[in-house]
DNA sequence: AAATTTTTGAATAATTTATTCGTAATTCGA
DNA sequence: TCGAATTACGAATAAATTATTCAAAAATTT
């Protein structure tokens, strides 16, 4: 039983040593943890034995338990009043825990817009596709060459035209067997369009993951993910849209690992 | 800081004895709460003297401080397992949210255990720095591209070499005002470790981005940066270390554009 | 292989915790 | 109000736990 509690329930029986011993855990719980039992009985101006006789009576065998149990306790109460998540990623002040903030908004977001149905329809698609090409505008390169490495890394084949140069020749090879994924931002990129219907020609499946509005390169495709954007500044925002596709191909990968 | 991390991260640097200890603390972290020193001693087969000098060597005052600490650890571990959390990753079923679950915890540990200090010598080492170079490990190039990657988008002079072949040479020509940024997973590699002497010769600065653990990689930086790695089995846990490695440097990009 | 350092536990010192016991305070019943 | 019974309290001390010392053993380095 919660031993804070406990003592505040009590504390109408207690004699006034006790109470006093009680007023005193009740106010000044965190110091408790490195107190001995002499220390708070010279603290609180009573025994030592007092002390030791108080935690017997609250039902512990004797000091070191009860410091314990108001411990518990009192970690136990921390954890559930904490409104905000500000503890669970970090120290306030490193960049990295305000990054996480931000970025567990994003992913948030990001996770609820897309349909466990397309996510299993992605998985499935790749794991039934011959070769895989990844088309990327601009600012989702990095993110592409990701998901290229690691489908190779799963035995998967995959392609990925670094320069895109060449991505509209290796569309025309591409069989009804196989698969284009297509990473974006804003989804209006020409060229990406026009790689994904020369794909469709050919019978070959669309994957597109672009940014969550009505978008070209969305409507051509057959299997649509999705990233929310946040609503920082520039700079930011195109970070942490990477992080969310990654975090959706990470979902991918990992499917595939189950499977 | 994380007492049980502390001790996985240690426990190759322990002798014989102690990693019995850490071992034992590591899987049976509940019994600790009603052992006494001596207790321990015996369930693990070491004299008590021993236990006082583990508790001690992990920094803590003595045994009941060590005691304290696993047991605020063990306690803080929960927060990242609470069901709590499920809501803010979207629905239970969804294949995101499972891998947003163990992402979260990988990361908050990845968080905690990186010191604010050296993420701020770190981004002010990256600013600072007139060429940037980037090894990886195997499992860390597409880290290590994206780390690039983005560099190159804020106007730092970075290279990476991605078959590792020339990366002794890139070292050779870095000077005084340079930087060395190494990604690596156990830290180990025997190349990387030479790549980072070479460099420190020259007075190059190097900052190290590894497991948690005493490692090769990490002792010979200057500035260190850890991930903490999952438990999963080895597919998944790869997977989240990378997740975790893109973290740590999203947080650097991020800082690097606030400046 | 010798020298140095590190590890280890038995013995013991120091500290902390628990009990005993006598006195003081409080309650209860007339 | 007074004394008897009960309870509370703390000084002294016993018991238990924790920390240190030191010498032997093991590991590491030279």
């Amino acid at each position: 039983m919660n031993c804070l509690l406990k003592m505040r329930a009590m504390r109408e029986q207690l004699s006034v040593n006790e109470r006093k011993l009680a007023d005193f855990i009740l106010d000044n719980t965190q110091l408790l943890r490195d107190y001995s039992s002499s220390q708070l009985a010279d603290a609180v101006g009573v025994s030592q034995s007092s002390v030791v006789k108080f935690s017997q009576k609250l039902g512990y065998r004797g000091y070191p338990s009860l410091k314990l149990a108001v411990y518990e306790s009192y970690a136990g109460a921390g954890i559930a009043n904490d409104e905000d998540h500000s503890r669970h990623l970090g120290q306030a002040n490193s960049p990295l825990s305000t990054l996480g903030q931000k970025k567990l908004e994003v992913l948030e977001n990001t996770v609820n817009i897309n349909e466990s149905e397309q996510l299993s329809a992605a998985i499935q698609a790749i794991r039934s596709a011959r070769c895989i090409q990844v088309s990327a505008c601009a600012g989702s390169v990095s993110v592409a060459r990701y998901l290229t490495h690691q489908l190779l890394e799963l035995g998967c084949w995959a392609v990925f035209d670094e320069g895109g140069q060449l991505q509209h020749k290796i569309a025309d090879s591409l069989r009804d067997d196989d698969l284009l994924c297509i990473l974006c931002d804003f989804g209006g990129e020409e060229s990406l369009v026009e790689v994904a219907n020369r794909a469709r020609e050919h019978g070959v499946k669309v994957l597109s993951l672009t940014r969550y509005n009505y978008n070209a390169a969305s409507i051509h495709s057959d299997i649509r993910l999705y990233v929310v954007p946040s609503e920082d500044d520039e700079a930011l925002q195109r970070l942490l849209f990477r992080s969310a596709q990654l975090h959706v191909i990470e979902g991918l990968i990992s499917g595939l690992l189950e499977g």
